[in-house]
DNA sequence: GGCGCCACTCGAATCGATGCGGCCTAGAAT
DNA sequence: ATTCTAGGCCGCATCGATTCGAGTGGCGCC
C-alpha cells in the first residue's frame, strides 16, 4: 500500500550532481519505472512495452548513462564474455610465428558465435606481483596454445573455478581438451620420403626443448628434458626411420635461427648431411638460406624438409614440408570452447598434415 | 538463505557437496573468522595476523576455494585490471605487420607496472549481435589502433562511461589522447633526399585510404575521401617535395601488394619512374621484388624508399627508410594509461622518424 | 593495580545488475 | 456492465568481494 506519488509531481528540482556516474536504478528512477524494468529494456531478454522501453532509453540519454555496467552484468550473469589465450612467450616473440598467429585467427572464428573478446596472457612463468595472471582473470573459458607443464599450477586453479580449458599443442594436463596434430606421425612421413629418395645422411633443426630455450647441439640430455610434446614428437618421429639422427637445436622458430643452425650444420664439407629436417618452414628458409650462403645446391647436394606449410614471404623455393591446417586447429579450439560453455563435453581432436613436395628436395648427389 | 551452522558444531560430517563453488564466506566460515577478514587475508591489504591468515588459506585449500572471484572483485574495485587495445581489422590481418606487433609489444611493456591484461577488439564495423564491443567490455582503458572515425560513436560511449582512451596513428576523437608520428614531415624529408640525389619522376605506393581497402590507382577521389590519417600525411609529406607525383594504392601492407603495386608502376619501361616512394617497408619489399622480377637494377636504375624501419626477413637490401619508433610509440600510449589511470592528465606524444640511408638509393641512371 | 593504547577483528553497508513470483490493469468477450 | 485473460510491471533478494568505522582483547606503563 505504499503511497503512489501525485503524477505531476515531477522531480524539476535541480538536485546536485553526484560524482558518482549514473547506474541503471538512476535511470529507472527518472523514467519512472522499477531497476527490474529498466535492466529488461536494457537487455530485451524480458517483455517490455515498446512505450516504456522508449522512456527508459531517454531517461537514460538524458542522464548521459552509457549502458548497463560490464562488471555488475558479468557477476550476475556468471559469464565475461571473455576467452582467455594464454600465449608461451612475450607478445612480440609469439606473434613472430606465422603458425600462432594463424591458431589465434582460427580461435577467433571458432569463438565467433560467443561473441567474446580476446584476452591475451603470457606464461611468462613469473606468476606473482600485481599481475593478473589465468588464476584471477574474468575469464570463461582459456585456450593454452604450446604451453609448458610449468603452467600446471596454473591450470589446477583453473580447474577449480571450473573455467574449461582447451589445449593445443601441448601437453597442459590430464582433464585438459587437447586439440593436436599427428606431429609424430607426420614426420616420420616425410623422413620415410627422404629415404625413399635415398637419404641416409640426415640432420636435424629442432625446435627448443624446453622454457630456457637453449641453443646448440641436440643432446640426449636436451632430449630426455623436454617439455615441449611438439618438439619431442617431431623427433621421435624422424628417428623412426633415422634412429641416429641428431642435429641442432634452435631457440625459437625463425629464420635466423634456421640460418645459424644451417650454418653450423653445412659449414663442414667433410660432415655435411645430404638431408636436412626441419622442424618448421622458418627453420627451413633459415637453413635455405645458409645453404644459398656456403653455395650449397638445393635440392642438388642438400634436401630441406620443413613443417607448417606458411608461406615465408622472400622465399625462392617451393619449400617441400609437412602442410598442418593451423587455422583449423584455432577454430577446432574456439569450437570447442564454445560446447564446452554450453555444458556439451567435446572430444579432443587430432588433425593430420599432408606432405607437400616441393622443389627443396631430390636424391642425393653421390 | 543458506542455513549458517552453529559455531561450535564442526562440520565433521561430509555434508554434500553442495553443486555451487565456494565463496570467499564459506571459506572464513570455515576458518571461523567473517568474510571482512579472510578478504584481507587474500587481499593483503589490511591488518591481519600470520596465524589467521594462515588458517584462512589453509581453510581455502580444504575447500578448493581458488582465490577470490575476479567477477566480484573488479565489481567492488571498480577496476578490472584489463586493457583494450582496438586494432583496425581482423586479427590475422593485423598481426602480419610488424610495426602493428611491435606497436602491442610496447603497449604491453607500458602497461606492464598495471599487470593489466590485453583484450583484443578488431573494428569490424559491424557493432550488433552478442558480440563484446569495446561500449560493453570490462576494461579499465582503451588504447585504439589506427582507427577510423568509425569508432566515433564507440569513443563517445567510452567517454560517457570515463574510461580512459588513447589513440596511436588515428584521430579518434577530439578528446582523445594522441600517441603519432610525424608521418608528414619524415615522408617530407625523405623526398627530399630523393630530389638532392635527382629525382624527378617519383611514383608512390600508399597504405589504403579507406576501410574498403581498394586497391589500385591513386585517384583524387579516393584522396579526398580518406579516412586514414596515417596514409594520407605521408602522402601529403611526398607532395610537398613532388606534387604532382602519383601512384598505386596497396590493400594493406604486405609484400604482395608491394609487388604487385611495383608490377604495375614498373612494367612499361617507358613511362617508369626513376623512384619509387612507400608507404611502408613492406610494400617497398614488395616493390623490391618486383624490380628484381623485372630485371630492373636497385639502385642504379631504380632506387626505392620505404618507412617503417623494420627488419624484413629475406631481404637482400639495406632498405632506404624512415625508422620509426613503434616500440617506442606503444610504450608511450601504455604509460599514458598508466598515468590517465592514475588521476594524472598527460599530454600527447609526437615521436620523430629519422631517415637512414641504404642501399636502395642512388641517383637517378638518365 | 588501574588506565590507556594498540593491533587486530568484526559487522554491516555497498557496488550494479538481474531473476523470481506475484500483482495489476487494459482490453476483450459475453 | 461484469468477468476473464494475459501481457506488463514491481519489489525483493542475491551474486561475491571489499571497505569503513566500531569494538574488543591483550598488553605495557605508570
Amino acid at each position: 500500500m505504499r503511497p503512489r506519488i501525485g503524477l505531476m509531481q515531477t522531480d524539476s528540482a535541480p538536485r546536485t550532481e553526484p560524482i558518482t556516474r549514473p547506474t541503471l536504478a538512476d535511470v529507472a528512477a527518472r523514467a519512472g519505472v522499477s531497476a527490474s524494468t529498466a535492466s529488461l529494456a536494457f537487455s530485451g531478454s524480458g517483455p517490455v512495452s515498446d512505450a516504456t522501453k522508449a522512456r527508459v532509453l531517454a531517461a537514460a540519454s538524458e542522464l548521459g548513462y552509457a549502458g548497463p555496467d560490464p562488471r555488475g552484468r558479468s557477476l550476475r550473469r556468471g559469464r565475461s564474455g571473455i576467452v582467455g589465450v594464454v600465449l608461451e612467450e612475450r607478445v612480440r616473440a609469439a606473434f613472430l610465428d606465422p603458425v600462432k598467429i594463424q591458431t589465434l585467427d582460427g580461435i577467433t572464428e571458432g569463438i565467433a558465435p560467443l561473441g567474446a573478446g580476446l584476452l591475451l596472457f603470457t606464461d611468462t612463468g613469473e606468476e606473482g606481483g600485481n599481475a593478473v595472471g589465468i588464476e584471477s582473470a574474468p575469464v570463461d573459458a582459456v585456450v593454452l596454445i604450446g604451453c609448458s607443464p610449468r603452467l600446471a599450477h596454473s591450470v589446477e586453479a583453473l580447474r577449480r573455478r571450473g573455467i574449461p580449458a582447451v589445449a593445443i599443442e601441448g601437453s597442459a594436463g590430464e582433464d585438459i581438451l587437447q586439440i593436436s596434430i599427428d606431429n609424430r606421425d607426420a614426420t616420420r612421413r616425410g623422413a620415410e620420403y627422404l629415404r625413399g629418395l635415398g637419404h641416409t645422411e640426415v640432420a636435424l633443426v629442432t625446435l627448443p626443448f624446453d622454457a630456457a630455450r637453449t641453443r646448440g647441439p641436440l643432446t640426449p640430455e636436451l632430449e630426455r628434458g623436454s617439455t615441449v610434446d611438439t618438439a619431442s614428437e617431431r623427433l621421435l618421429g624422424a628417428r623412426e626411420v633415422f634412429p641416429h639422427a641428431t642435429g641442432r637445436v634452435a631457440a625459437t622458430s625463425s629464420i635466423e635461427e634456421g640460418l645459424e643452425a644451417g650454418r653450423a650444420l653445412l659449414a663442414d664439407p667433410a660432415t655435411r648431411p645430404t638431408a636436412i629436417i626441419a622442424q618448421s618452414d622458418l627453420l627451413a628458409a633459415g637453413v635455405l638460406q645458409a645453404a644459398d650462403e656456403l653455395g650449397v645446391a638445393v635440392p642438388a647436394e642438400l634436401s630441406v624438409l620443413g613443417f607448417d606449410g606458411i608461406r615465408v614471404d622472400g622465399l625462392q623455393h617451393d619449400l617441400t614440408t609437412l602442410v598442418q591446417p593451423s587455422v583449423a586447429k584455432g577454430r577446432a579450439a574456439g569450437e570447442a570452447v564454445v560446447r564446452l560453455l554450453a555444458g556439451e563435453p567435446p572430444a579432443s581432436v587430432q588433425f593430420t598434415s599432408t606432405l607437400h613436395i616441393g622443389d627443396t628436395t631430390a636424391p642425393p648427389a653421390r
